[in-house]
This record gives C-alpha cells, structure tokens and sequence, in this order.
DNA sequence: CTAGGGTTAG
C-alpha cells in the first residue's frame, strides 16, 4: 500500500506489480488535470447513472418472491426482455443463485420478442463459469424434471448453445441424451453443434457415431453436417475419409457446395499433394455454378503454398484466380505481403498492389496497412513507421490496426510525444474512427508520465467527448484515484461511457 | 459452415 497526499486527505492506493510509483504520480496528475479543467466545462456529468436497470431489477424482485417453478410466474411479469434486462438478472443472481439466473437466461432465450445474440451467450458462460462449473446446467435439467416444468426443444437448444460455448463437448453430447427423457428429439441443428464440437476436439469416431445415428432417427445431415465432418477428418489426417465422405454425397446426387470443396482442398493443401490438390481446384471451376471457387478457396490454397514456402506457386494461384474473374482481398494480400517480408523481398510488394488494386476487391490503403501489420509483426518498427508515415503524406487511409499498432510501438518505445503527434495528424484528417480505445488510455498515461500537460489535457477532453472510457489496468487506477479525491461523477463519467 | 492482422514485460 500506498500512501498519498492529496488535498487534505490521505489516499491510499493498491499498488499492483503493473504499477510503479512514477505511474502513480503520472496518474495523480492525470487526477488533478481532469478534475480541474475538464468537469468545469462539462457540467453536465453530474447525473449519468441510467434508469433502464430498472427492468432487470423487476424481475430479480419477482425471482426473490416466488421460488420454485419459476418459469410458470414469470409470465406475468409487465417488463421488457431485452438483453440489458438478461444481463443484469445474471449478475444479481451470481454467484448465490447461480442456477435461477441461469433459468431465467433460458427462459429468456424462449420469449418470441427476444433472441439471445452469440455476444449473451458468451456472457452467460463467461460469468458462471460455464466451462468449469458444467454441473450448473445439469442441475437445472434435474429441477426442471424434479418441478415437473414443460420444456421443449427450444429449451435444450439454449442449454446446448450455452454448453457450446464453454466448448464443453461431452456435456453436449449428454444434453441430446436427455431430450428422449423429456419425450423430446433433437433436430439436425442440435446434432451438428455437438458434431462440430467433436470435431474441434478431434475426436473423429464420436464425431462419426453421431452422423450414423442422425440417420437412424430420420434426421438428415446437411451440407453443415458434411463440412463440419470433412473439416474434421482432414485436420486429423485422415484425407482417404474426407475424401470418401465427399464421394458418398456426389454419389447420393448431392452437389457439394463450394464451401465444401473448399474445406475438402484446404485439408489436401496442407496435408495432401499439391497435384491432387490443383486437381480438385480446376473441378471446381470446370464445374462451376454451386461449386465455383471464390476468394476464401483461392486464398486458402494461396495460404498453403505460402506456408510451405512455395513463393512462386502461391503467385500461380494468384494468376489463376485473376483469370477465373475472382478478385482478391485484404486476406490475400495479407498472405502474400508476409511471405514477402520473411523473403526478406519487400520492395516486391509495391508492383504486387498494383497488380491486386486493379482487381477491386482491395484498396491501397488497405494494402500498405497490411504491409504496416506485416513489417511490426517481423520486428522491422522503423521501415514500418516509414510505411505508415508516406502513407499519411500521399493521402492513403490507414486503417485501424495499423494506426493502433504504430501509436502503442510509438509509446512503448517512450516516444509518447510522437505517438501523440501522429494521433493528432490522424485525428485531423478524419481517419481515427476504429482505433483501438485503449490506445487512448495508454498515450493518455503516457503524456502525464513524462508531463505533456497541455497534450494529455487535450487528449482527455477529446476523450470526454468521444466517449471513450479509460482501459484497464489504468481505469482501475485512474478511477481509484479519482474517486479518492472526491471526482466520483467524474469517475462515472470516464469509465462507464 | 470455408481464408483471417497485433500485446507490451522478467
């Protein structure tokens, strides 16, 4: 602990091994900067607590009041779902009634007007700890049948998403075993989630057990199901199986999609020869139509070529692409671009632009940011900084990685006055829309630390009004701080825009 | 459902 003179209270801070005393003093002035300046020109932010938590508490207040089957009252609940409403339920459950929050998520999933987004699903899981604590959700299976609830397939399916998300493949697996319990059958949907998690785990046999028995059910696996299959089996090795599975469909009169002979070339590509490979390539654009290559099948096969340090097939492929009419994009440049770095070839890229430009699937400005990444990623800062720098002066639009990167380099290094600098160059011509927001917490602690007062007090202001919050670690701080001296609205303000 | 930029530190 810390202790800290400011104003006529002591303040005392936890001092984590991230932060050294010179951050606490840059900090501390960062404190007095935006309390002095900053609030007397925004009176406004006195009041900036919400009032949509309301919704959520409705619904807490009503869970606290009628336990048990609580999915039969909870209709009569005059509130709005929406997903503020869920997540707000989650957290006043957690972590003492961990499972009615996690009953009343699935019961939320079930309201027509609502529909979890994959964002909630992650939430849900992340917050319970899903993928440590699977138990929960089997508990609520056994009180759903202990209260005798009414589920449906749609209840399993949001068990089944939330289980998916924690990559949690036997508890999946476990989920479509209980459905008959409950007189229920699983649809293709269901099978090809716990599929695809099998074989993400490379477990192939259960992989394989599940699509027979999709078929004893009188459940149809769909180009979803193969795809998922054939990925599998390629990235497991076993090529002769994919490439079986890929005949046992054409023979059934079913056209393999294009995605489907792309993930079938991606896994000849990398373990497979290059002639079978190519092979399959000019089947597909004989075949044409549904089987048509498109930039991903060019671009992964580029990628492959890349990988094996075969330079020249990969510009091969290029060459037939352009000539099928496919247009590459910012993914294959960005392969190109690095395999030229690693060649130690990058004044190569130059006519390389031109040539993929002209296709119209990428811009310039996307190729030099590209190039920008690409030369930070092999450690070569300065030809990147030069990159980016004749990028501004002829006009070409960094995008948004590009701009973080070069900036947090910048400030890494302690040239946080020209990171500032650049920041401001870009800001100027409109082109900092996407930037990192913790680029700007991190030039903002940067210019106190080395007492750019008048910068970082611009800076914060810009970030007053861009409504950018101050990013861990240094919100905590920061919020600490300010809090200490008395700025909670301030606080509010900063770190929860 | 197929390709897929970066993170610092001892």
């Amino acid at each position: 602990m810390l202790r800290l003179l400011t104003g006529s209270e002591p303040v005392y801070i936890s001092c984590d091994k991230n932060l050294g005393f010179t951050k606490i003093m840059a900090l501390c002035s960062i404190s007095r900067l935006l309390s002095s300046s900053i609030r007397l020109q925004n009176p406004k932010f006195s009041t900036v607590r919400s009032t949509a938590a309301s919704s959520a508490d409705i619904f807490f207040n009503h869970l606290q009041k009628n336990g048990g089957n609580i999915e039969k009252t909870l209709v009569t609940v005059k509130a709005q779902v929406d997903s503020k409403c869920v997540s707000g339920v989650l957290y006043r459950c957690y972590p003492s009634q961990s499972q009615m929050g996690l009953r009343f998520f699935i019961w939320a999933g079930l309201q027509s007007d609502y529909r979890h987004t994959s964002y909630m699903y992650s939430k849900a899981c992340n917050f319970y700890k899903i993928t440590q604590n699977p138990k929960l959700l089997y508990d609520v299976i056994e009180a759903y049948r202990a209260e005798r609830c009414s589920v449906t397939v749609k209840t399993f399916k949001v068990i089944l998403n939330l289980y998916k998300e924690a990559k949690l493949a036997d508890e999946a697996l476990w989920v479509l075993r209980k459905m008959p319990e409950f007189g229920l059958r699983a649809d293709t949907t269901m099978y090809n989630v716990v599929i695809r998690l099998f074989c993400v785990k490379g477990d192939m046999d259960v992989a394989e057990s599940l699509m027979k028995t999709m078929s004893l059910i009188d459940l149809y696996p769909d180009m979803i199901t193969y795809v998922e299959m054939v990925k599998g089996l390629c990235n497991v090795g076993r090529l002769e199986d994919a490439f079986g599975l890929f005949k046992v469909m054409k023979e059934h009169g079913c056209l393999p999609s294009t995605v489907l002979y792309s993930v079938l070339l991606d896994g000849i590509c990398k373990f497979g020869n290059t002639e079978k490979a190519m092979d399959l390539l000019k089947e597909m654009e004989k075949e044409g139509g549904s089987c048509s290559p498109n930039v991903v099948t060019y671009t992964s096969v580029i990628q492959r070529f890349c990988e094996k340090g075969q330079t020249l097939e990969a510009l091969e492929v290029l060459d037939q692409m352009e000539a099928y009419g496919c247009s590459p994009n910012r993914v294959t440049v960005g392969c190109l671009i690095e395999r030229f770095c690693v060649e130690g070839r990058v004044e190569e890229v130059y006519r390389l632009f031109d040539k993929v430009v002209k296709g119209g699937g990428v811009s310039y400005g996307e190729c030099y940011s590209s190039l920008v990444v690409c030369l930070k990623r092999s450690r070569n800062t300065e030809e990147a900084e030069k990159v980016f720098r004749k990028m501004l002066t002829s006009g070409l639009k960094p995008d948004g990685l590009a701009c973080s990167i070069m900036i947090k380099e910048l400030c890494l290094v302690g040239r946080v006055l020209d990171g500032y600098q650049l920041f401001d160059e870009i800001e100027k011509i409109g082109y900092l829309i996407s930037i990192d927001s913790d680029v700007y917490s991190l030039l903002l602690v940067g210019l106190c630390e080395q007492s750019h007062s008048v910068e970082a007090k611009t800076l914060a202001r810009l970030m007053l009004k861009k409504r950018i919050r101050l990013k861990a670690p240094y919100s905590d701080s920061i919020g600490e701080i300010l809090k200490k001296s008395g700025e909670e609205e301030l606080v509010n303000h900063l770190t929860a825009i």
